[in-house]
DNA sequence: TTATTCATTGGTATCGTTTACAATTGAGTA
DNA sequence: TACTCAATTGTAAACGATACCAATGAATAA
C-alpha cells in the first residue's frame, strides 16, 4: 500500500505538501493540489488512520462498552452513539462484555489502548471502585444505565426503582391486587431497583409482597415462558403480571396463550423498555419506557464535552421512565 | 499517559527490554520481566494500539459493514462475527451503511484506512463493479449476503431464490392457490431474487402471478400493518401471504387481528428470516431460515484464510434456505 | 535599485512502538 | 589466562503521518 512518501515522488512534492492536501489546508497552491490529487488517484493512496493517531494523539474514536451487541437494546443504544459520533466526525469502536468481569475489564482495556479519548461504557459487572479507577484515568468515561455516587456527573442513568414504581402503583389503580413479578436471575442493579420498586409500590398502597408472587428467569422470551410457567403451576390467584423486560412480558404472553388464559381479558401484562417487540406482540403491550436513545445521546455529548473541556452539568442525569399504555392491561 | 520509555527509565531497563515484556518474548531475564511488570503497574502503563498497528503493519481489527446495527439481524451477524475474531485475538470496527451508496463507500474507505486487513462487507447499495475493485484492493475482504460472480469466491450468500420458491411451493402443497406476496421497497438484489421465487413457483404450479396481489412497503412491521390493509382494501381472495421478512409478517398479523382476522384459521402467513421475532409473536411464525450466524462465521473464516494465505475453497459458498414449520400456516 | 512582504514549499523532529543487529555479560571450557 | 558461547541487553532504524521553522522566490513598496 502506498504512502505520502510514494505519493510525494510521484507528484514531485515534498511530504509536508501531500500532508497540506490530504488535510485541506490552505496553504498549498493550486498547481500541488491538482498534482497531488492526481497521484493519489494512480497510486491508490489510503491515508493510515494509524499513522495519524499516533502523530496527532488522537484517533477520533468513540469506545463502547455494551452489553451485548445482538440485543435490540443495544442495537439502538449504539445507533444513537453512531450518530451523535458522525456528527463530530468520530466512529465507534464496540466491545460485548455480556455482562462478565473479565470481559468488560478487557474491552474498556482495549479502548483504552485504542486511545478513544471518548468512553461510554455499560458495564454491569465491575465494581464501582473499579470504574471509578477508570473514569478518573480517562476524563472522557462516561457510564451509561448505572449511577455512581461518587462520579454522579459522568453517570447517565434511568431511575430503575421509579419504572416498577410507577408500573405498579398503575396496576394497582386499576383495581388489581394481586400482581406478580417476573424478573432477570441476572445479580445486576437494575433488577434489584426494579424489585424495590414493585415491591415499595405495594407496600405503599396496603398490600404485602409475598415471595410466591416473584419468579427469576433469565431475561429473555425463553426466561418469560418459564416463569410465567412457574406461576400457573402454584396455582396461585394472580390478576396481573409486572415483567422485567418487554422480551420476558413477551414469553409471558406465549405461555398464557398457550394456556388459552386471554391477555389482558384475565391476566394483565405489564412490560419494560418499550423496545421493539412491544409493539410486535398482540396484544401491544402497556410498557414503561426506557429512553435509551435518547440516554445514549446525552451520554455521548456529555462525553464528548467532557473531552472538549466544555462546561459540563455538575447535577447527575437521572432520566424519567415513564408509562406507555397500550392493550396488554385491563382495569378490573 | 506514560509510554513505553517511561517505563524503561522506571524500571531500569531499555524500551527493547520492556517491549521484550510487553509480548511475553522469552528473551528477558525473570530478573527484567519481574522489574517491568512493577513499573507498567505503577505507571498505569497502556500500550498504544495505534503505534503498534503502524510499526507491525497489522491493526488485528476485523472491519465490518452492515445496514444498520439497531437491526437485530446484523446484531446477530455482528455477533458472530465478533466470537471467530476473539477466538483469533482480534477485535472488529463497524460501521452503518444504510444501504446507501455514499455511506457504504465511507465506511469501506474508513476500514481501510484503519488497516483491517480482513474485511465483512454487508453492501447493497455499491455496484459490482466498485466491490470488485475493493476486493481487488484488500485481499481479505469477503462479500456476505450478496454473489458477484466474478468475485464468487468472496462471496458468502443466501439463495433467495429458493427461499421463496420453498415457501410458495410449501404454501401449494398445502392447498393455497391465492398468495399475497407482501415485500420490500427498497430496490436491492434481494427483494427482486425473492419475489421471483414466488413468482417461479406460482409459474411452475400452473397459478398465475398477479401484480393485485404484491404490495412493496418499508421492510418492517409498520410496512407490513401498511401493505396488508392494502391487500385488505382491494377486496381480493387470499388465503395466504407471503412476507419479505419475518418483521412484516408481524405487521401483516397485526392488520389482521385488528381486523378480526385469524391466522392461521383465516389467512396463514409465511415468514423471511427466522429471526428472534419470529418465535415472539403469537401464533408463532413458519418462516424460511436465514442461516445468518453461521454465514457469518463462515464468512469470517474465509476472510481470515485470505489473509493468512490459507488455501481456501474456490467454490462459492451459497448458503441454503429451509422451511422452519410453526403455527402461522394452515393446509386447506 | 533595494528592501519588505507574502504565499509556497521543503527539511526534519516527533509520535510510541517493534525488531534487526550489535554489544555486553558471565559462566564454562581448554 | 584466554576463549567460546549462550543468554541478555541496548542502540537505532523503521512504520506513516503532522507541524514547526526556515528557505525560496515573486510581487510590491520605497
Amino acid at each position: 500500500m502506498s504512502t505520502i512518501k510514494d505519493v510525494a515522488k510521484d507528484a514531485g512534492v515534498s511530504i509536508a505538501t501531500v500532508s497540506r492536501v490530504i488535510n485541506n489546508s490552505p496553504k498549498a497552491s493550486k498547481k500541488s493540489v491538482e498534482a497531488v490529487k492526481k497521484s493519489m488517484q494512480a497510486l491508490g493512496y489510503r491515508p493510515n488512520a494509524n499513522a495519524r493517531a499516533l502523530v496527532s494523539q488522537n484517533s477520533n474514536t468513540i469506545g463502547v462498552l455494551v452489553g451485548d451487541i445482538s440485543d435490540p437494546f443495544f442495537g439502538t443504544m449504539i445507533k444513537a452513539i453512531d450518530n451523535i459520533a458522525r456528527e463530530n466526525d468520530k466512529h465507534i469502536l464496540i466491545g460485548n462484555g455480556y455482562h462478565q468481569v473479565e470481559n468488560e475489564r478487557a474491552v474498556i482495556e482495549l479502548l483504552i489502548n485504542n486511545r478513544c479519548d471518548t468512553l461510554i461504557v455499560h458495564s454491569k459487572a465491575l465494581s464501582d471502585q473499579e470504574l471509578i479507577e477508570f473514569a478518573t484515568e480517562i476524563p472522557g468515561m462516561v457510564i451509561i444505565n448505572r449511577m455512581i455516587p461518587e462520579i454522579a456527573s459522568r453517570c447517565v442513568a434511568l431511575d430503575n426503582f421509579k419504572g416498577t414504581y410507577l408500573a405498579t402503583e398503575f396496576l394497582i389503580h386499576q383495581g388489581h391486587k394481586d400482581i406478580a413479578w417476573i424478573s432477570s436471575n441476572h445479580d445486576i442493579e437494575d433488577s434489584l431497583q426494579r424489585k424495590l420498586g414493585y415491591m415499595q409500590a405495594l407496600t405503599d398502597n396496603n398490600l404485602v409482597p409475598k415471595p410466591d408472587y416473584m419468579e427469576f428467569e433469565q431475561p429473555d422470551a425463553t426466561g418469560g415462558e418459564r416463569a410465567m410457567s412457574n406461576l400457573l403451576a402454584k396455582n396461585i390467584n394472580i390478576s396481573a403480571v409486572l415483567t422485567y423486560n418487554d422480551y420476558m412480558a413477551a414469553g409471558t404472553l406465549a405461555t398464557l396463550n398457550n394456556n388459552e388464559i386471554r391477555v389482558p381479558e384475565q391476566i394483565s401484562i405489564l412490560g419494560f423498555d418499550d423496545g421493539m417487540i412491544a409493539t410486535l406482540v398482540q396484544p401491544k403491550l402497556t410498557t414503561v419506557r426506557y429512553p435509551i436513545q435518547l440516554m445514549a445521546e446525552q451520554a455521548t455529548r456529555l462525553s464528548l464535552a467532557l473531552v472538549n473541556k466544555q462546561p459540563v452539568p455538575a447535577q447527575p442525569t437521572l432520566f424519567n421512565p415513564i408509562l406507555i399504555k397500550r392493550q396488554s392491561v385491563k382495569s378490573l
